[in-house]
DNA sequence: CGTACTTGTTACTTGCGGTAACAGCAGTCT
DNA sequence: AGACTGCTGTTACCGCAAGTAACAAGTACG
């Protein structure tokens, strides 16, 4: 029967990419993401050229292997953004949620932050500023925009400025995290609780400084 | 005389290093930073292995590039920072100088945040998640975080919450700026003043939509 | 059986980062 | 004058990684 082998063929084909998927995860944990197709083919007891009938090239490798782990660190912070308890224990538990995750797999999340995208292999020439490098934070802020658009009143525009403050957000998040990862300045709740604070609008109740003229 | 033979050696060579840095930023500016040393040294009427005499290797060249636009940047930054007005003034001057640079230098806004920065280079091993990628960023959070921490009186602790604000204040900022640049969702003025509020602990005051769970 | 398709190979091209090795051209020291 | 130093610049190469033919084998289908 035709449809059968046709079937088989596909599912057999489907679960040769994600066995390929998972050596080039072993290779980039261990080499970080400048390792060469030559190694993740390698790895998978097998020679470069199966490696691009399967993903096309490089970046389409990457782009596979980054969605999963996009797709997990989006779901854990969905359900930190539906935990029990009232506002600001929710957006604690978020940020808890995605410092953990950074915290736990720091060779995923240079990974997925920082990754590297060799040739750039535009196509188009636009000046489309931003559009491979990090599809991670992009995603994340447009994830959260959406939930807080749904769940909160923001009178007119209420759309616009839920998708900002999504952005701005998320970026607060990762630049302080990412940041926290390098240097460790600080305990976990420490950083979670000071950037709460910071949302939860301490910036305007603060005093000026003596002497200085003032923020 | 020696000294003064030495002296013009030492100015002559500053010079062709910063007429090699003006040809390899038409370079970059023109083909992004994806720009090979081949292609740079050919702008610069001259081969290659005089960029490496120069620049030690293709990051140290991207490094010296990188720091000028920083350098002026942050400048612009910090006197946006000393402008007149309220509190809520400087901040939205100063998000209004970020916007302004990126949006009218997408290009160079590009080199700097996403710099490709091929082979990684590391030479130590260590986790050091994030320290070559973009130092843009740190450095904006750091200043930021020594303005805050001058300025503002934060309680024990003081020192502590202004980095960890400078930094969050940044990524906002440049999580924001970023997408904005992307999709230009809004004007640039709607985006300083939504921001703004944000900072301004309007997320705090937001009243839950009906029928949903609350944030 | 031949046809068609998938899996796999070896061997190649192209291009880039980086490095010898060498040549000329100041000015300096003896 | 002639040896030494230090700069500018070159050509020609190495090593390596991305990506691509071209070809070999197994296997279901008519």
């Amino acid at each position: 029967m035709e449809t059968g082998h046709r079937q088989d063929q596909r599912t057999a084909t489907e679960r040769r990419r994600t066995e390929l998927l998972e050596a080039a995860e072993r290779v980039v944990l261990r080499d970080g993401p400048e390792a060469s197709m030559n190694a993740i083919a390698a790895e998978a007891g097998i020679t470069k050229p199966i490696l691009y009938r399967h993903f096309g090239d490089k970046s389409g490798l990457y782009r596979a292997l980054a969605k999963r782990h996009t797709d997990a660190l989006l779901a854990t912070l969905r359900s930190a953004l539906d935990s029990p308890g009232d506002r600001r224990d929710r957006v604690e538990a978020t940020l808890h949620a995605y410092l953990s995750a950074i915290e736990t797999r720091p060779q995923v999340y240079r990974f997925l932050m920082h990754p590297a995208e060799t040739p750039a292999a535009d196509g188009e020439k636009g000046f489309d500023v931003g559009r491979h490098q990090a599809p991670l934070l992009r995603r994340m802020g447009e994830d959260l925009g959406e939930v807080i658009a749904e769940r909160l009143d923001l009178g007119p525009d209420s759309r616009q400025v839920a998708r900002i403050w999504g952005h701005g957000i998320v970026g607060m998040m990762f630049a302080a995290g990412d940041w926290w990862l390098g240097e460790r300045p600080c305990s976990r709740d420490e950083l979670v609780r000071t950037l709460a604070d910071l949302l939860w609008g301490r910036l305007t109740l603060a005093g000026d400084r003596a002497g200085s003229q003032g923020l």
